[in-house]
DNA sequence: CATAATTTAATTGTGCACAATATAAATTTT
DNA sequence: AAAATTTATATTGTGCACAATTAAATTATG
């Protein structure tokens, strides 16, 4: 008799099976969908993103952005430089806390809102999804990132 | 009477509404997760699917890499110079087409899949997800990035 | 108060991504 | 066969990501 066939439990090394793959090309593609759409108003997918919090609250430290998007001073010190270089924000020193760097978007950063309002509806279109799926895809990739999340400091 | 309340259906500029961005952050958060299990293989994140896709078939150009991992030239020219230097694969022109490059892996190379082996249930362990789950999230991901692909070219 | 510890940004260095261009080989057209 | 086109890879340049280090300001502690 032979032996018991060996079950293919153990997780397997093909690409097609990964789910960090399907991910990877996923975000890829997506930024990819982007780009001409940003091209438009001269911003980057990540200045994308950096402008939408902005958008929503100005006034931010480099920290506070840091937090909202998941992104280091590593990435944003550069980037936000060549926001401000673009005329779309302004930083500097806070002076309650000279070691905090506000960032503030001055009247073109403003104004740049206008030409974004169009993006969203843009986009939805390309993904051809009901508001249903859309909303249920979206949370699950936020629970998966949080659950992917290192764990809380417990001074927290 | 009022005026009939504006339905919020213009998709909105806010930053936690959008599927891109739980995207970008999922995927940045699972390349983070992968990390300290491939650094004890001396990989980088992109460098493993590129040893995964090879571990399945050896012996591909660059262009065949490249269209299994959506990446071009620009990015998998230096990745692949890295991998050579690291001692895990062979560079070389084809005799039959001297403009494709054939990657061929060395012993080294073949051996780092034993290394690999455990990744995938290592992950696994930390998704925390069911297998349905899993799969479910994935197809559609990878539906997602089919129908967010540029037309394919009329010709072919 | 003095100094040690912590916090916040910036800097440096490595490795992707990707557009644009270059180069060379192969193929097709003329 | 020569010219034009296509194909495959490499190169160059820009902009992220992120680890590690540095520097400055603030807070905590003896």
């Amino acid at each position: 008799m032979l032996a018991p066939m060996k079950k293919p439990l153990d997780a397997s090394l093909h690409l097609d099976e990964q789910l960090c793959f399907a991910l990877y090309a996923a975000s890829r593609r997506m930024t990819a969908t982007y780009r001409p759409l940003l091209e438009a108003l001269d911003l980057t997918y990540p200045q994308y993103l950096v402008m939408l919090v902005l958008w929503e609250r100005d006034g931010l430290t480099v920290r506070e952005l840091g937090e909202r998007l998941q992104l280091d001073s590593g990435t944003l010190t550069p980037l936000l430089k060549r926001l401000e270089q673009a005329g779309l924000l302004g930083r500097r020193r806070r002076q309650s806390d000279e070691r905090e760097v506000e960032i503030t978007l001055t009247d073109a950063g403003h104004t740049l809102r206008e030409g974004a309002a169009d993006i969203p509806r843009c986009m939805a279109e390309k993904l051809c999804m009901s508001i249903d799926a859309f909303t249920r895809l979206r949370d699950e990739l936020k629970t998966l990132a949080t659950q992917l999340a290192p764990p809380t400091d417990p001074r927290e």
